[in-house]
Parts: C-alpha cells; sequence; structure tokens
DNA sequence: CGTCACGTTGAACGGGATCAATCCCGGTGG
DNA sequence: CCACCGGGATTGATCCCGTTCAACGTGACG
C-alpha cells in the first residue's frame, strides 16, 4: 500500500516523516520535499512553552509531528479559552495574515518541523496541490470548531465532560471511532486546560471527572491517565 | 478604481454580482464565468427557508448575493446552536464532503447564485485561484468561530449580547468598524435566534436588551430596528 | 522536612434557566 | 369599526447548576 509515494530522492528528514502521508507535505513531491527541506528544522518544545504569541508576528509555521498543541485567545482580564488543539500531523499556522490572533502553546512535550512563512506560500502559489491540503485541514479544523460550539453553548457539564474524553481518545487511538470498544490514554491536558477548553471552572472538571469514576464508567490513574471502562455508557452522555 | 477587472464579456448575471469581487468569482476570468454561469442559477429564499438539511445529500454550492444565512446544529433532544453566519458575498457550502454535518437556514429573505458541486469541484483544479479564494474564506469562517468559542464559553450574557450587536453592526455597515460613530441597522434574527446563537435563552437575551436600553447605550424600534447611541460604552461592555 | 503546583472536596452564593403571566402588534373576520 | 386571535417579546417569581471561596490532600523536588 502506498506505492504512489516513492522514497527515491526524498529528504532524510522526510523519510519516516507522518506529515508526508496525512499532512500537507504529501502534495510535494520528492523535488520540491528537497527544496522545502533546506529551509526547515525540527526542534523540541517542552510543554507549556509558548510557539506562538498573541498579536506577535509568525515568521514560521510548523507540523505537529507529536505531541499536542493548544490553541488559546484570553481576554483583557484574564478569563481563557482553549479554541483549539492539534496532534500529529496538523498544520500550525495561519496562513496569509502576518498577525496571529491567538497563542498557540504546547500542551505536552511536543516535536515541530518548521518552515519560512514565506517558503511555504511562494510553494503553494507553484503546487496547488499544497493549498489543497491546507485546504482541507482547515475545513476539517472549522468542522471540529463548529461541533465544540454546540458543546460550549448548550451542553451540560456532564456532557462536555464525556463529549471530551471521547474526543481524546478518538484522536489518540483513531480505532476508538471505529469499534465500541474501551481505550485508554493520557490524558493531554491539566484539569485547567480542560476547564479553559470547555468553558467551566477547575472545580467543575474535578467533581464530573469524580462523579464518571464513582459510576464506574471511566477509572483514573495518577490524575492522567484514563481507561474508558463503559464506551456506550460514556458516548450516551455525550449528549449528541 | 477596480480597473483590473473588465466587464466585457461577462454574463449579464455576473455583470453587477458582488461575489465577482468581494466573493469567490472574483477569482475567475470572463471566459470561466461564462461557463459557470452556464449551470448556475440565481433564486430567492423567503426567511425560515431550510436551505440545506443536516446529514442531507449537497449537490449544490452558493453565494449569499443578499440577506443572511444561518448555519445552526441540532441536538438530538432539540437542542440547538446557531454556529455560524452568513453576509453577501459569503461562500454556502463545505467543498470535499457530500454529506452536510449541518443544517443551513435563510435567517432573513435572501437571495442566492448556486451552482453544482461537481462544476465547483471541477473548475478548481483547473483554476487554482479558486481555490485559494476558497482558503481565505474559509479561514475568516474559522476566525469568526473562534472569536465565538471565546463568547460562548467565557463571557457573561450582558457580554455576549454586546458583542452580539457589536458584530452585526460591523457586518451590515463597515464603516463602524473604522469610525466609531453610532449605527442603526436591522437585527436579522429573532430574540429566539438570538439565544441559540449566543447559548442563552430567549428570556435572558430579553432582559439584557432591555437593560442597555434602560442605560441609554442603545434604542429598539419595533422590535427589529436597532440604534447605537453610545458605540464606546457598547463596546467596553462586550468584554475582550 | 517544607514548599509548591496540582487536584479534590465541601459549603454558600448567584447568574442564568425555568415556569408562568402579560403585553404588544399585525392580521382576519364579524 | 371593533373583537378576536396567534406568535413573538417582555416581565416577574422561583429554582438549580455551576461558580466562588475556602480547606485539605497528594506527590515531586529542594
Amino acid at each position: 500500500m502506498r506505492e504512489d509515494i516513492h522514497t527515491t530522492g526524498v529528504p532524510v528528514l522526510c523519510a519516516s516523516c507522518e506529515a508526508r502521508h496525512r499532512g500537507i507535505c504529501g502534495a510535494l513531491n520528492s523535488e520540491q520535499l528537497a527544496a522545502l527541506a533546506k529551509s526547515t528544522k525540527r526542534h523540541k518544545a517542552e510543554a507549556g512553552k509558548e510557539l506562538v504569541g498573541d498579536s506577535r508576528s509568525v515568521e514560521r509555521f510548523s507540523n505537529v509531528l507529536s505531541g499536542v498543541v493548544k490553541l488559546t485567545k484570553t481576554l483583557s482580564d484574564g478569563r481563557q479559552q482553549i479554541v483549539g488543539l492539534q496532534f500529529a500531523p496538523d498544520f500550525l499556522g495561519r496562513p496569509f495574515q502576518s498577525e496571529s490572533t491567538l497563542t498557540a502553546e504546547a500542551a505536552t512535550d511536543v516535536e515541530l518541523c518548521s518552515f519560512p512563512r514565506q517558503t511555504l506560500e511562494r510553494m503553494m502559489k507553484e503546487q496547488p496541490n499544497l493549498e489543497h491540503r491546507l485546504l482541507e485541514q482547515k475545513l476539517r479544523e472549522l468542522d471540529q470548531a463548529r461541533d465544540w460550539m454546540v458543546a460550549l453553548g448548550r451542553k451540560t457539564a456532564a456532557e462536555k465532560i464525556a463529549s471530551f474524553l471521547l474526543m481524546i481518545a478518538r484522536n489518540i487511538d483513531p480505532a476508538v471511532s471505529l469499534e465500541g470498544r474501551g481505550a485508554a490514554f493520557d490524558l493531554p491536558l491539566s484539569r485547567a486546560e480542560i476547564a479553559d477548553f470547555l468553558g467551566l471552572t477547575v472545580e467543575t472538571v474535578s467533581r464530573q471527572i469524580t462523579r464518571l469514576r464513582g459510576e464506574k464508567i471511566i477509572r483514573v490513574e495518577n490524575n492522567r491517565h484514563v481507561i474508558i471502562d463503559d464506551m456506550s455508557r460514556l458516548a450516551a452522555r455525550a449528549g449528541d
């Protein structure tokens, strides 16, 4: 399978990179990959590191290679809202706009592959396929954003938590969506971050998780590791 | 100004169409416009008409020429959330996906210019510029969606209403955003729809509007017509 | 050991929801 | 002309979910 992607001439950097088949780099042939790789830099950032600052100019875009990046918006008085989560091999950046309107921060330790904004925008003109991939990625982000708007506006705290756990489970282990079987994973977010994502307070998040634990729907180990014991009952609580 | 758009050979249908300079059709030359115009249909729909049904297949995309379209999502028990509003000359449709995951409905009387999904998707391959326009439109929608996530998750009822009024004012009369001067406009949504947009109840929406009226920040005539008397005080209440 | 960050638990409060009555206004028919 | 109707909007009274404030638990690290 995937014989359409020939690895001859592909930069070593890209050879085993997930962004090359599921991410935007899949739009490029080996020549173009090589050209892009010239100005490309792979690097790690540890949890908590700010990657893109609000209203600061953005000179580089990246692919997320591993870990989770959170996108947040902050009101003047400090209230915060997470408006998106990005998993590998998502593209991180807002093309055609030099100022960022949000903050991107490493939620877990992450690996990134970054390249200059200008390089990407130039390549998009030469290779429409690249712009196509980008469009598809942004359409997915839009779909997700709208799903969360429903959660934020209309779901109860209990439903928000259930939806959140399901969403994480599906992103960590795509098999979950197909089979109704259980799942286990590490939460990429702290309680405070979950609260910022769901428009709740830490206390409410904690109480709702305790509740699900009490009803034997999930188990929690070390605060971060979650095991879903009763997937269908959890899904029933998601509300939609 | 705008001598870059020559009108010779442009289909009559498109000659005075706003979508041709601010909308996606601006990406097309007169030949391509003519080709598209062949399978294009202009029509009106009155307020309340369902344009695109949830989980129904979508065979046509459109440009909004006038009026306002609301995009809604509904939970199984009937709770509803408006996840987007579209004004002229916005593009209406979700490319690369035949099933819609939301409902599009005329909020006011609207005029649309629609064309078959397949035609557009074919043209995008020939004319990358078209895909570029679409990307920009969808990026704008994404930015808006994220702004509203902050409102839904973190703003109080009073702040939500203030932000909503400002947002509508800016969309109806773009001059508002530049100058701080007052504005007057007709609300494109009923109280119930505003509630669905802001994640509130009708009663709360009504009370907050009454409050703003009491504080002489706005005036309201015939329930639908709003005059902003004190723009800066209104902006101060938006919260961000 | 103390400290500090993070999470949990408890008690009281309050903003917005809920339930219910009333108003307002355009339309329709006598 | 007025009487009646129906849908949307407003207003009031009460309730409840999630917040707020506060105390306490737990583990990592000096």
